[in-house]
DNA sequence: CGGTTGTTTGAACTGATTCAATCTGTGTGG
DNA sequence: CCACACAGATTGAATCAGTTCAAACAACCG
């Protein structure tokens, strides 16, 4: 889906909108209407969130570089992480109010369009349409992953299938290139459903059975077969 | 959403999918295009899984009558429920592989429909691509509030909030009706992320909490401002 | 350097699981 | 109408995975 270039660090900013959709997988005429509607590019620093849950969101928005989360804060406090957009991917726009916030886990640059510019391309255009039908069937499949995750697994394969995915989904290839782990132990904690200590042992446990080996964040992959395993991680949900 | 009666046992089958989307807020010219698609009428029971995941799933499928659910199952077997399609609801196609099976959670009828034919009606109907973009928004709008619920709450604040969605869904009357909990306690746990048994032992709880009085599946909601409360459901999310 | 954010570790605690047994309700066939 | 089977609900006891609280440590940045 991605580059693996875009697992680095923050790339220097402002990606056209057209190559990033390229990126994704969009055909080159597509993304050039897309690249043509009204758009601005807007920096995001991770720590403060960039929308409030409960508010309009009449905006198209597609991440050029870092990483975002969708997030929701339960009524006492507890965060939780429900989704996120590599490079490439978007957030689309919806009728009424989101009930989710939305933050950036790294330094990130997006560009946002208003809802009714991007609504219009997309009805010229009924193979955008499609493209991003399938983009919303990948992203509700991942959801659904992400609940099995939550909901069945242990500690440990929660964090070991979240390195998986990752690492899937950055297009790394993992018997060579480490992964540079984009994430704090808070925010693998708000993804995973878990408290950061926790999320620290299983780190420490995942280390030391080997299967992964830490240079700050940078993380090699030592036994990713056995990893996949650990993780019951089958990246079909993906496709 | 849906009419209070559709809560009651199963109404008899052979609901025509016309009613049902008129009812689950399509206009009327719309459902009877759609209407006219070419469908069949099936007849599902709870226990057996009526779509295995990991199949293709190139057809639309809409729920006249009873209650439906997506699940997926772990590699080491545990099941996970991710969504429900309560009458007036549906399942669309698409491309590929669905990660997820379909199966009954009482005696249910539902209408299949091809997947071409869908693609059709839906092109030539702009309306009805906008009225379909809304309920898959609607979905991934209660997928992420289930993450939120099986993430970050305790196991009584899930049990509750499950049976706040469900009265909600329902359409029912909280202070006038009870509710016809559909659910067997293994189908919530599955719901919920975790045993069969925890889930009763919440059950005793509400109940020896005054939340809610239990007759055989029926279940009276006793205080329903404290059960929101408890659940922290904010009903925001279905809009 | 000092401040801030993130990581690591220990000890005590607890919510939920596991395992196993029992009980209840419903439908079926004789 | 009773006996039997079966699915589901209920309960208890033992165990354990993950939380909580608190403190120390490391890395980074202006």
């Amino acid at each position: 889906m991605n580059s693996s270039r875009t697992a680095r660090r923050e790339p220097t900013s402002g990606v056209p909108l057209k190559d990033t959709l390229i990126k994704a997988g969009l055909p080159t005429t597509l993304a050039a209407a897309l690249d043509a509607m009204p758009h601005r590019n807007v920096h995001l620093d991770p720590r403060r969130p960039f929308r409030e849950p409960g508010m309009p969101r009449n905006e198209v928005m597609f991440v050029t570089s870092g990483l975002v989360a969708k997030y929701k804060t339960d009524s006492s406090g507890r965060r939780q992480i429900v989704a996120l957009r590599f490079p490439g991917e978007g957030v689309l726009p919806r009728e009424g109010n989101a009930s989710y916030g939305i933050q950036a886990i790294v330094k990130s640059d997006v560009l946002i369009g208003k809802s009714e510019d991007f609504d219009h391309v997309v009805e010229d255009n009924p193979e955008l349409s499609k493209f991003f039908w399938r983009l919303v069937q990948r992203n509700e499949s991942i959801g659904y992953e992400w609940m099995v995750n939550t909901g069945r697994r242990d500690s440990t394969a929660r964090v070991a299938h979240l390195l998986c995915e990752t690492a899937t989904r950055y297009g790394l290839d993992v018997q060579s290139e480490p992964l540079f782990n984009p994430f704090t132990q808070q925010q693998i904690a708000d993804i995973t459903g878990q408290t950061s200590v926790n999320v620290n042992r299983v780190f420490a446990d995942l280390e030391r059975q080997k299967l992964i080996k830490r240079n700050g964040r940078e993380i090699r992959f030592l036994d990713w077969p056995e990893l996949l395993r650990v993780a019951s991680f089958q990246p079909g949900y993906l496709d």
